[in-house]
RNA sequence: GGAGAAGUGGGUGAGCGGCUGAAACCACAUCCCUGCUAAGGAUGCGUAUGGGUAACUGUACCGAGAGUUCGAAUCUCUCCUUCUCCA
């Protein structure tokens, strides 16, 4: 959630920034005059409340002293009424602006850079050079069904389109490159964590998937609980409502989950291979942080996330997000793109955002600065889709026979 | 699935209709004393939000929500969680 607070002081500035993201500017005006107003409620409430509550310590003295209450009953009564009107614009002023506010992103950095999708997404630099074939590099779904790693067909047959089986050598492979890239965050100070894999409501609505995108969730029927889009959910909500030490920060965690995904809005995009599933095993890293430390933390899980595939000798690129391109909670975020030689174009693999306080604020994750409590930053990235790395793997390391080397770092976690 | 019991501040735990935002103890912080490593004393010490430069102060919060009442941590209902017993 944005600061209203900011917002009331600076609206020009802050509208001008959201409008950046597309945000309907009379939107954000409405959220300015329901803050407003909602103000004067309250103290009008809170005024009336006061008055009731010295009337009745007055009461009470008036029983103990024995004296007539039948007056002060009257007014009591009375004021009660009013209290109750009060109470009840409140409420519904109070419940107006959540609506609005928990549907407004975050706030954009000012260095994003302006731009409508993808396409206007900046490179930063690439890393490694893809290599040259002899020989026209197949498609990863051709190599994985010729090699007999991934089975389609199968995937359907189990559940429904966008799944699919791994057998033999891909399955391995994914089980190896989980561990691969859990050992390599490890030794970068990440902490392991096991987290569920499905969650409340409350925690969705921490990392900001909830209220707006619901229709990309699957949802356990009759129960308040989904399937996790990401372990971002369920592992930046470890510490939802809490407040931190100062010492204990930052927490820099990383987990491995299968992720669940409706893909609500790409009927048609991807339906071949596995680049996107309904369900996908990812590598994640979230961290929290003070403020003044997190575009550090976030620098260094770009590049946790660019040595890993450079560990696997995987040419990529790194690129920044527009303000089009960018999700609902991060005020920043950059991709990496995995080379695909049979695609003929960098794929996305990880993305790395920077939320600041904004998740914080809404999952309330605070740490004790002295006396003050001050929002925690909170960080998340993959490192890495592990179904995108499987295929950029086969793609990158395919032969003329259609064979697939395997990569030299995940031998010893294949028993190679 | 059935039957009971319980959920209070960082922890233990009192309170069972007004004097309780909440005793006491522990932990923690600052200061003092002492002087030798362990103890003594003083003060402070929840969260959110509004007002105020600040001191301070209004309101809300005792698992969550609703209700009874002039007034609820305390009474009623629903839900959640934990523990014990039964199937």
């Amino acid at each position: 959630m944005i600061d209203l607070k900011l917002l009331q002081k600076d609206f020009d500035a802050i509208s001008t920034k959201l409008m950046r993201k597309g945000v309907d500017a009379a939107f954000i005006e409405n959220l300015k005059l329901k803050n407003e107003a909602l103000k004067k409620a309250k103290s009008n409430f809170e005024t009336l409340q006061a008055l009731q509550n010295s009337m009745s310590k007055e009461f009470g003295m008036y029983k103990r002293e024995g004296k007539d209450i039948s007056e002060l009953k009257q007014r009591v009564d009375a004021n009660k009424i009013v209290i109750n009107e009060a109470l009840d614009i409140q409420r519904n002023l109070q419940e107006e602006l959540e609506n609005i506010a928990m549907a407004i992103p975050n706030i954009p950095d000012d260095n994003v850079p302006d731009g409508k999708d993808e396409n206007d997404n900046v490179e930063i630099k690439k890393v490694l050079t893809p290599k040259e074939f002899s020989f026209t590099p197949k498609e990863h779904w051709e190599l994985a069904e010729d090699n007999g790693w991934i089975d389609f067909e199968r995937g359907v047959k189990l559940a429904t389109s966008r799944f699919s089986v791994s057998f033999g050598m891909g399955a391995k492979l994914e089980r190896a490159l989980i561990n691969f890239m859990l050992n390599f965050n490890s030794k970068r100070g990440f902490e392991e964590v096991s987290v569920p894999a499905l969650v409340n409501r409350t925690a969705l609505e921490g990392t900001g998937q909830l209220p707006k995108f619901e229709d990309d969730l699957y949802k356990m029927d009759g129960l308040d609980l989904f399937l996790i889009p990401t372990a971002e959910v369920p592992v930046t909500n470890l510490y939802q409502d809490e407040i931190l030490s100062a010492e204990e920060l930052p927490k820099k965690m990383t987990a491995y989950t299968s992720c669940f995904r409706k893909e609500a809005g790409a009927a048609g995009r991807d339906t071949r291979g596995m680049i996107r599933q309904h369900q996908f095993h990812k590598v994640e890293l979230v961290a929290l942080s003070k403020p003044e430390e997190s575009e550090a933390i976030f620098d260094d899980m770009v590049s946790c996330a660019s040595d890993i595939l450079t560990a696997l000798e995987l040419p990529h690129r790194i690129v920044n997000l527009c303000t089009g391109d960018l999700g609902f909670s991060a005020a920043h975020t950059t991709d990496i793109e995995v080379w695909l030689p049979g695609q003929d174009q960098y794929r996305e693999i990880s993305s790395i955002s920077n939320t600041r306080d904004f998740q914080a604020r809404r999952a309330k994750i605070r740490y004790k600065d002295g006396k003050k409590n001050i929002m925690v930053h909170t960080l998340n990235g993959s490192s890495l889709a592990v179904g995108r790395t499987l295929v950029a793997i086969m793609e990158n390391y395919q032969n003329e026979d259609g064979s697939i080397d395997i990569p030299e770092v995940l031998k010893p976690y294949l028993g190679m």
